[in-house]
DNA sequence: TGTCTAGCTGTAAGATTCGACAGCTGTAAA
DNA sequence: TTTACAGCTGTCGAATCTTACAGCTAGACA
């Protein structure tokens, strides 16, 4: 084995860090945070997205960057968030990924054309060399966390960097996570055990007769439990029940 | 700006490592690479544990591990993994977090002594200071990389040992992932466009005659496409499809 | 003691879904 | 040309769900 305490030098990403991005309130002070850890990894660029659902089959961005700002306006008037790679890349993946390998194979059929001509785009604006960093958790659909460097051989690879970057990936999207949260305005009362339980068996296909005679309990009473958790859900039946207690992570397993 | 270039030193962490654990094709090879991998970063022990959704309300787990088998077995044999403090932080964090941290606060409302029981037990099996790093994504409920040394002054925050192990739990749950679906047996086959807008109308609460309008046509055709959906899904109702389709990513936002 | 909540139960009418019957068009691959 | 499949449509009876009505027990809390 290794022997780790001679080698250590003094992480560019450490819980000071963390402590200063997770008192942010703001998206301005939370920008400016995350654009000074940038920095000292020596990316001059980057850009934090999460997917956020509000109803079982719609989502809403949230998004901050550190990007130029003629290149997103450019991005958002060209409408490259779906036929971006890394945001494709990021949806499926956990692992990082450099743009460069991005750019040399499609991922689910997104046009192979296009996405060059994305990053060749960035690179004129000073996005010489990229990384993306997939995010998941925290009850978003899925996040990215990308830098870039205007360097085109900035030592992402060859250096520790790259795993500091994916740490303070993680660190921003739970910082982002609290202030995506502090702002819900949906405060949904909480499900009774009854009523977990009964919408449980709802989503695993069961009718109120079945529900009834699992818990030992008369139809009429699953019911009932499962028109409160109706109301509580604010649906208007038991699919839309079981699909917002899914998304919302209200039917732990 | 720092320069990165100048302070970079060989990562224990790189792409070869990924390339030898993606290829990866059984669990015997994987525990090995993992093993080696985790050595160099000054960790003895390890273990990797996803959750893995078989039904929208029930899951089975998957674990490879480098713990002494005594603790393992230990462990198992008291039914830790549910109290165990690392497993519940994993579940609703994706930041890591030194076990010294999880010990001293309770999360969810899990027995704070029970918890330190566990660690101080860990302890005694050679486990002395550790690290969790929780993981998310590749439709897994949540999954958890935790890594251990017997020496309990190792300079987990002190170095970028810290961040390298994020980035390699990336990649052994990557990795795992795939060993995990090319067992998987059942294979459902892929739904069509229409029987897709179908369940997401229907997830979205809307009844057969609803979604008729929307989608302008006849009510007996969503149904038509619905009763499709549920055969392919394998299911009895619309309720166990919605949740279904949802937990298995079927219904892209 | 009164109020709140969780949990429980009943009847009944109307809306919705399920399941099996049967049959149409258009496109694309073999 | 045949085959396959997506998409589409119909009827009908039975099962299930939704939504009214109305009322019970037990424990927690002020």
């Amino acid at each position: 084995m290794s022997s780790p305490r001679e080698l250590h030098r003094k992480p560019h990403i450490d819980t000071d860090l963390l402590t200063r991005l997770m008192a942010c309130d703001t998206i301005e002070t939370l920008t400016s945070e995350v654009q000074g850890a940038s920095h000292r990894l020596g990316f001059e660029h980057w850009i934090y997205g999460a997917l956020m659902p509000v109803t079982p089959t719609r989502a809403e961005e949230f998004v901050i960057n550190g990007y130029p700002d003629e290149w997103r306006k450019h991005y958002l008037e060209s409408g490259y968030t779906m036929a971006d790679p890394t945001v494709t890349y990021a949806r499926g993946h956990v692992i990082p990924s450099l743009w460069d390998d991005l750019a040399s194979r499609s991922y689910r059929g997104v046009n192979s054309d296009q996405a060059k001509l994305i990053f060749t785009e960035a690179r004129s604006f000073g996005l010489a060399k990229g990384l993306s960093v997939p995010l998941h958790g925290l009850g978003c659909l899925f996040g990215i966390m990308s830098y870039a460097a205007s360097d085109p051989k900035h030592p992402i690879l060859e250096s520790t960097i790259h795993a500091e970057a994916v740490l303070l990936a993680t660190y921003v999207h739970q910082a982002a996570s609290l202030l995506i949260n502090r702002g819900a305005s949906e405060k949904i009362r909480p499900l009774t055990p009854r009523e977990r339980e009964c919408l449980k068996w709802a989503a695993e296909g069961k009718s109120g007769w079945e529900i009834a005679h699992v818990l030992k309990i008369s139809e009429r009473t699953t019911v009932f439990h499962l028109m409160n958790a109706c109301q509580k859900l604010g649906v208007t039946n038991r699919q839309q029940a079981v699909a917002k207690a899914l998304v919302l992570g209200l039917l732990e397993i």
